[in-house]
DNA sequence: GGAAACCCTGTAGTCGCTACAGTGTCAACA
DNA sequence: TGTTGACACTGTAGCGACTACAGGGTTTCC
């Protein structure tokens, strides 16, 4: 199977596809005479298996150590378990700071006047205030929690 | 002012506020006799709204376009409306694909038997089963809107 | 024989910082 | 006066997960 098949089989992107392969992810290949790459069935396999673990936002890290535990057939319960529930923590914080900026965002969207009376543009006030250090609509109590 | 007072007036490291000058958002500062920077009151003004449109994760170029408009006194409630709205729309689909994911962490999460039957970790088994094309709990039906 | 589509390697760019390395300056204290 | 420590400067490299080239070779089809 050349790369191109692979790619569009498993909709990775080419130039992704040699990306893990030089990220040791993905094993390399055999190559024919000309140097081009010839997979075979595992290697769609174990692409797969990287692209629906990205799918979930893996870090590649994780992806690795989990294709680790998938190669060796001893028990990692536990540690497989751990992974899945840090990036299950991961997930949720970032849902959590994503709520608040939801709010933040429409707030200031609704401080828009319209300028209809001859009124600067009641975003761009809200962000100018706010960097006066005065409260402002959209940051009321509320701190997104950034990254 | 020197940079570290600034810094700690506005919570952004000093690393970042000469890199946002470096970037065009910030204007250069004066110059002590010894090279030092020497930030004045409309700097700290303008770092502090460059931070709160980062607290609500706008792309710099976005907020370097706002700044434009702060600077120029015209009519411009359209684009940043547009702005806005754009920002809202980015911070959605990111919610909803988030919330996709929680959805399918939790059901990789809840397969796991704790292996005290002799059977392989339930997750890996599901990520496998996966990457063989079988269906699998965690992504039935639903994809995740991936950025 | 020529064009299009594929393949290769290697490097640079993306974003928004962050972290150095290597050097210079200043204030306080012994 | 010497030394320590905190601050400042520039420039470059690193992060993660790709993405996009540049510059070349190969294969296939008309």
């Amino acid at each position: 199977m050349q790369i191109k098949e692979l790619a569009s089989a498993t909709g990775v992107d080419v130039e992704t596809i040699r990306y893990y392969e030089k990220q040791g992810l993905l094993p390399e290949p055999a190559r024919r005479d000309n140097g081009y790459r010839d997979y075979e069935g595992a290697h769609l396999e174990r692409l797969s298996f990287i692209r629906h673990c990205r799918a979930l936002d893996m870090p590649l890290a994780d992806v690795k150590r989990l294709l680790g535990f998938v190669d060796d057939p001893d028990e990692h319960c536990d540690d497989v378990n751990h992974l899945v529930d840090d990036q299950l923590a991961r997930v949720r914080a970032r849902l959590k700071s994503m709520r608040a900026l939801e709010r933040q965002l429409l707030q200031l969207r609704s401080r828009c006047g319209g300028a209809a009376d001859g009124q600067p543009c009641g975003i761009l006030h809200e962000l100018v205030s706010a960097a006066h250090g005065e409260s402002c609509a959209c940051h009321a109590g509320a701190e997104a929690g950034q990254r």
